[in-house]
DNA sequence: GTCTATAGAGAGATAGAC
DNA sequence: GTCTATCTCTCTATAGAC
């Protein structure tokens, strides 16, 4: 269901990420599109020849973003693998997504709600297929019974990427963490439990 | 730490509490002072008999807020518990805050950013103080052996909070979970762990 | 494709009557 | 304390020269 993504011109691409950081760092609304051809170095009308509007260049972020995070899991998700490891898979590339997206994965579930209402409708359910994945996997391992049986699966998937999105708060790729330092920090906190 | 409170007019009242619904619902930025008034059945101009600035009006959210949750943890914090049932107590209380105040707290962990730069540094003070809180209790934890050696206590708080903030995205009073099935649910993942 | 110049809308805030 | 009227600023976006 995602629109034809097109190749973009180096310019384009260029526009493109200045606009992520400065969205992910200022938020969609206060970021001016003055502040985004300072960033560049050209002046704010130079911008139209590229994209017609702001919304439109936060449309063209979320679409990547939401194609970026939906291709990558696709592997995990399709294959042949016991409930337990495939969430514990899905988490893994989760966060590995984040770290790659970093600044669009902001756009992917914090800034998305400044789309217009047709495209904001379209990225909802973009978003709900997305988490889609995980309930299913969590189904699949409490009627296996590596789950327990008492969770609420929804209510799991929400808890569970409100902890890994909140990365993009405070990860930083010189930081102390390593990916794979985040990742068992994650199975820990979220598969293990806390308490030894 | 934490600024005079003064007591208020039932007319700032009113006015804080639909600030509150408007910045928790569209935003800070995006909820203009002309909604506000709307929603109040005012004029705009009027508003600024009872506050100086629409960030004055951020700011006296923003310390009630804090104020709630601090008092609120505080008697939890200061008893004498063991770890365990201290860190758990202190999530419970956590969720209650939140839904007791579901559109303040939009502002204690989202919105405080727009405040400007001496408040900005101040608050974010308080919000470390708030989670060095959970910090402390995961560090007694460990060295009791109660949790795992392995924890990063800054993590661990950081994602955990997250966890239940993001709360003020999907709960609603009349929705199908009780506060205390929200807090069953967090233990279950949070502290004991998903898999059985 | 980038520029200068500016239109047009909406923001926060103030002055002053009542 | 609330109103009408309005100032000033900044925003997105466009027109048209180069």
């Amino acid at each position: 269901m995602l629109a034809t993504i097109k190749p973009l011109t180096s310019r384009k691409q260029e526009i493109l990420e200045a606009a992520q950081a400065l969205f992910s760092r200022k938020g969609y609304t206060d970021a001016s599109m003055r502040d985004l051809a300072e960033a560049l170095g050209i002046e704010p009308a130079s911008l139209y020849s590229h994209f017609k509007s702001k919304e439109d260049i936060l449309w063209e972020i979320a679409i990547r973003c939401a194609k970026a995070f939906n291709d990558g899991q696709e592997p995990i998700f399709s294959a042949s693998l016991t409930p337990e490891i495939k969430l514990r898979n899905m988490i893994d590339r989760h966060i590995e997504l984040m770290i790659d997206n970093i600044n669009a994965s902001a756009i992917f579930f914090r800034e998305w709600h400044h789309l217009s209402k047709e495209r904001h409708d379209d990225y909802a359910q973009m978003i709900i297929d997305y988490e889609q994945r995980f309930v299913q996997v969590i189904e699949e391992g409490m009627k296996a019974g590596v789950f327990k049986a008492s969770v609420r699966p929804k209510f799991i998937t929400s808890a569970l990427l409100a902890s890994i999105n909140w990365m993009h708060k405070w990860y930083r790729p010189e930081g102390s963490m390593t990916i794979s330092d985040i990742q068992q920090h994650m199975h820990l906190l979220l598969l293990d439990g806390l308490q030894s």
